[in-house]
DNA sequence: AACGTTATCGGGAACGTTGCCGATAGCGCA
DNA sequence: TGCGCTATCGGCAACGTTCCCGATAACGTT
């Protein structure tokens, strides 16, 4: 009962496996009559062609790699499911890999990766990942390589981010219309492109609104457990107190706003609080939650749209460039002005 | 710079391509000297087994197909998050499939999953599916199959759900010692066996404690987009209304939490809220949420585990069993106990 | 001296598929 | 009649790997 060949086909038939091949993909040269005939001994008999065997002689998989920090955390589940629709509808499979936001991980999986002969790689990288050499080698090999959310200015290739630079900019200025002046930004690892960006449109619109810009109020992120506590409290003791708080991430804006709220600081009274997220109870949190929303999934979609196309038109494809897609500001209560 | 073959490696050293491969396993057959020599070369050049071709040879991929109703969701990120891990462990590889709730596009991914050569398949059913013949002629054909959380008793394969009875009967429970009588339950499609677990569980809670059960609370709901709205309304018409509402899922206890703030109602003192859920951020909620924790990410390590255990022992396989992992109720402010 | 044993290696088939090159037969045409 | 053309099909190699079967030489044993 086990699975039917095209040699089965044949000898059944008394055909070659030449004649059957050609039948099946219904190649002119093949009597109409034979043809017939292969086709309903092949449906009878559930033939499918073993992809393993195409991928031996074609060097290809028709699968792609996606290599991701963590699959359980809202951005990248949101991702992959954008990534999975559109890989699926172009005819590709989609494995998965995780790094646990290790450096070492993510080498390995690469490596894996590529000895399965994916015909293509989706990428963030991990928050470890300082040197990305071996993703240039990569790319020298001549895989294509797109990466998205987590990228590298250092790597020439297709790179699809969310225009966090924008976001940053507008969730700060935001806080800064809402009356806050001392504004931390609790973020992730520094050496993150997305981090700078972040940080550059935070300073932008302090600049903007002529507020200085003080060091002491960012705080870089591990991906540690419970490392957030300690931050705010660090945060909290300063001279004078931060009003307001602008987080990096899910992870970070929830955080925070537990330890706040266990301290008994009122939000948005005594601290405001925006997240860069993809939350979707965001708006049932205690007290709702402004965020800067991440299209995580579109993030995901375009990045394997440019992948699929890398793939397919290996020889005349675009330059490497990168790709921002907008983010969206949603004010809620816990940066509502407060009069004083 | 392309992949280096075994064949390459002959020819360099003057060798056959058996040599080689015996040289690379280490076979006692072969001289110290000679293996030392191809090892290094090998080394050199960095080889790597073509896992194609051996999938070819061995009729076996090392790779495991995950068929879920959708990766964005609390639930299910992080089963695969633990399946991953395990696999990942074991040597093998996760392929992602999607079923979007739909019956059809579960066949698909099935027989997609199938030509792929996967060594065992992970499935969670689509809440259209209520026949499972398909998976059934799987197993016939001696593919290794294992179900996790949504589960049909209707396939004697293995099963790893969470104690959906006990957690069901203990968050009921819960609502009846802090008062409440009238409880809701909203839920997902009835034909799961999920649903019709938990919905035993609350039955039995309420017959223990003498209260009657009545069908006008129960309502079931399909996973389409604005539902949970109108079922909350159309529960708060009831006479007398319900006191709590106990609800099956992430999606529908935040949409009820929601719909309950909308209109305007206190959450617990009009009306009592538990979840069946995987929300980390149940605690930040407003109010902070009482919750049935499934473990999630247990469920798919011991699913996976099972499933590997299936593939690699074959023959003497343990028979099909299921597997209850425990829940664990936690108690929060939307079930506190309100005296009038 | 004849034979068996051991150590070491190569040849070739096989996994399933495709595609290049032929092979054959029938037919039209000069 | 002989040539070329077309329609239809088969043989074979190739993708990378493993494994069964031999092959060879050196050596020990009777």
């Amino acid at each position: 009962m086990d699975n039917v060949t095209i040699k089965d086909i044949a000898k059944a038939l008394n055909l070659s496996t030449s004649t059957v091949s050609r039948a099946l993909r219904g190649s002119y040269e093949i009597n109409a009559e034979t043809k017939r005939l292969v086709m309903e001994y092949a449906e009878r008999l559930n033939y499918r062609p073993n992809p393993i065997a195409l991928s031996l002689k074609e060097n290809r998989s028709r699968a792609i790699g996606v290599i991701v920090p963590q699959i359980a955390n809202y951005f990248f589940s949101q991702a992959i499911n954008g990534i999975e629709a559109i890989a699926y509808n172009r005819g590709y499979h989609v494995i998965i890999f995780q790094t646990h936001e290790s450096y070492e991980r993510e080498v390995v999986n690469m490596q894996q990766a590529v000895s399965r002969r994916v015909d293509g790689l989706l990428i963030s990288l991990s928050s470890e990942t300082s040197d990305v050499t071996h993703l240039r080698e990569l790319q020298d090999q001549g895989m294509p390589v797109v990466l998205f959310d987590r990228v590298s200015s250092e790597l020439n290739a297709t790179q699809v981010v969310a225009d966090n630079f924008k976001g940053a900019f507008e969730a700060t200025e935001h806080l800064i219309w809402s009356g806050r002046r001392r504004i931390a930004h609790l973020t992730i690892p520094p050496f993150l492109s997305i981090t700078q960006e972040r940080l550059a449109g935070y300073r932008a619109a302090l600049e903007k609104h002529g507020i200085p810009y003080d060091e002491n109020l960012i705080r870089y992120g591990t991906f540690g457990p419970d490392e957030v506590g300690p931050m705010v409290d660090d945060l909290l003791a300063l001279e004078p107190r931060p009003d307001a708080f602008f987080t990096a991430s899910d992870r970070l804006a929830a955080g925070c706003l537990g330890a706040l709220q266990k301290r008994n600081l009122r939000i948005p009274e005594d601290i405001a609080l925006i997240g860069f997220t993809n939350m979707n109870v965001a708006e049932l949190l205690a007290p709702p939650m402004s965020t800067v929303v991440q299209p995580a999934q579109e993030i995901g979609q375009v990045a394997v749209e440019r992948l699929i196309e890398l793939i397919e038109r290996k020889q005349k494809a675009a330059p490497p460039s990168v790709i921002k897609i907008p983010t969206t500001l949603i004010a809620r209560e816990s940066t509502r002005t407060v009069v004083k």
